[in-house]
DNA sequence: TAATACCGGTTGCATAGTGCAGTCGGAATT
DNA sequence: AATTCCGACTGCACTATGCAACCGGTATTA
């Protein structure tokens, strides 16, 4: 947890890139975040890209020095790890939708996957905070609002849709 | 300009990650379009962070591969290269703010150079879209609204106040 | 006209990170 | 007792990064 190293300059945008400014850190913690994979063996085999279990090895402990991850044991099975997202990490919810609005926007995504961003995108400020709470809820044992009737549940809702009308591909 | 690589997945964050996922790309973006560098030597000399050349090469490179930036020539000087932001970099602004915002919430910042970003995230998206107006003007050549009383001049205000009321750090 | 400084880079080299495939010991399951 | 599942680790080839030196052409200066 100790953090000595040498900061290449207080930038706040340059900072953020000495944690976040690889092409795996915020690939793993979307896994984490959209898609609720909590475990190792999820995290590499459910993934879309295709981490490589060295690299998602690396990125995981990375993730937990930088305090944006914490790992514990499964209470259930003695070998299983669960990595949950701290508050830090909670709070790059903003980042990842304007990173996701700017990709369709601007790139070949496809419909499937980016039907989530899209949904994101539109329900704003709002949504995100609503999903931000419900992120607290699960991975920092918050109790929930009673009000929340579930924006991962939205999400997902979305994501059948595109994929039932559409047609093929994985996920 | 053609772009026949082999994408990762089809997922929005992913795509710009693909991108934009490294620790010096958008350092890059960020120095062009808040520091206003045009020039190589500029952006190699005023660099905070001290790019080095091969790697600020490669970078304007594949950043111009990507159309986030273009290159001409300066007509006044015949050496001279002068790079512009494209929209799709002006379209990076709300990622920027974001990334910024955290950077300022979460890492060791220092007060000089995180007040610009305290400022565009406080003035909000309507700041974001005078300041992305402005750029385009600066950019793309688009003519100014007359209302607009420059934001980049704004940032530089507060910048040096800071910098004045606080004494010390290069900048 | 000659020397110098500035221009946007390139090159060589050592080190660090990435990607792939195979492997590992322990724990749970059969 | 054997097999499968668990979170990794190892070896290896390849690529990216970081540093320092260097480059030919252009503009400026003496």
């Amino acid at each position: 947890m100790a953090e000595a190293e040498q900061h290449r300059s207080g930038c706040p945008i340059n900072l953020s890139l000495e944690v976040l400014g690889d092409s795996w850190s915020l690939v793993v913690i979307r896994d984490i975040m959209f898609g609720n994979r909590r475990h190792y063996r999820q995290l590499l085999g459910e993934s879309e890209e295709g981490i490589a279990s060295n690299i998602l090895s690396s990125r995981l402990k990375q993730l937990t020095d930088h305090g944006l991850v914490t790992k514990e044991q499964d209470p259930a099975h003695k070998q299983r790890q669960l990595y949950s997202l701290t508050e830090k990490a909670i709070q790059l919810v903003p980042v990842l939708v304007q990173l996701g609005a700017w990709g369709r926007k601007f790139l070949p995504v496809s419909p499937e996957l980016s039907i989530r961003a899209k949904v994101l995108e539109d329900g704003g400020p709002q949504l995100w905070e609503r999903f931000m709470a419900e992120l607290r809820a699960v991975h920092l044992g918050v109790p929930a609002a009673q009000d929340e009737s579930s924006v991962h549940h939205e999400l997902e809702q979305a994501y059948r849709e595109v994929v039932d009308a559409g047609g093929d591909s994985s996920g």
